[in-house]
DNA sequence: CGAACCTACAACCAGAAGGTTGAGCGTGCA
DNA sequence: TGCACGCTCAACCTTCTGGTTGTAGGTTCG
């Protein structure tokens, strides 16, 4: 569970989509654009248990759209607009229909960085 | 078939990045941007069963991300360039803060003492 | 030190996803 | 008419998801 690089392209336009089809990860995901926040203080925001929450923190984690850093017993998550504007792109791509637009989506999955190397 | 309105906006967000959390289906979506084509021509191009391909373009549909009609024995798929700009507008909003979206969400966890029905 | 707090993780569960095969129905055509 | 074609649906299987509870380790502070 620890030794997935997300290597292929598809993969990772698949996490991001993943990550964003549950309304509690968007959720999270607009808090965390705004300021880094606390695994714990977040769960405050949701009538779940602090592990449902944790897990949503882990699926976004992965998928490159938040990082996390410690301070002390914290663990504080922060949106990567970087990761979010590509996936944003992609639809944007999509959305125009282009013809060679597959190439440049190769250009935009290649530009994207990897969670937690 | 389409009396499943989605009614809330969030259920309809799921659907949109649900739907397109999958590489088949987001492919299938390019193809259909740019022309009408049938279920059957799309399977051609896939290594699985045509009813497998048929369920990716049920759920592209009742996402609302695609559209189709029917010719005689075929059923033709199209791609919705609204919805899918409203997906892609949703994710540009995130990117942007989107505070007035928290401050109401925060309102209605706040009325609401079962959230998620 | 001891207590409270934050996070992590394992085990478990119900239901959804994504695939298969097989049957069946409407349509087009030789 | 008969038959191939395109699509749909049902049943089934396996894996993944999203939630739970319980346990436990590291951190802050009285």
């Amino acid at each position: 569970m620890q030794d997935d690089t997300l290597s292929r392209d598809e993969d990772r336009a698949d996490a991001w989509f993943r990550a964003l089809a549950d309304s509690t990860r968007r959720d999270i995901l607009r808090r965390v654009l705004r300021h880094e926040e606390s695994v714990s203080s977040l769960a405050r925001h949701y009538s779940m248990s602090l592990t449902a929450v944790q897990k949503h923190v882990v699926v976004l984690e992965r998928s490159g759209l938040i990082t996390r850093r410690r301070s002390g017993r914290e663990s504080l998550a922060r949106g990567d607009a970087g990761n979010l504007r590509s996936a944003s792109e992609l639809l944007t791509e999509l959305e125009s229909g282009g013809r060679d637009h597959i190439a440049r989506i190769d250009e935009l999955l290649d530009e994207a960085h990897d969670p937690k190397e």
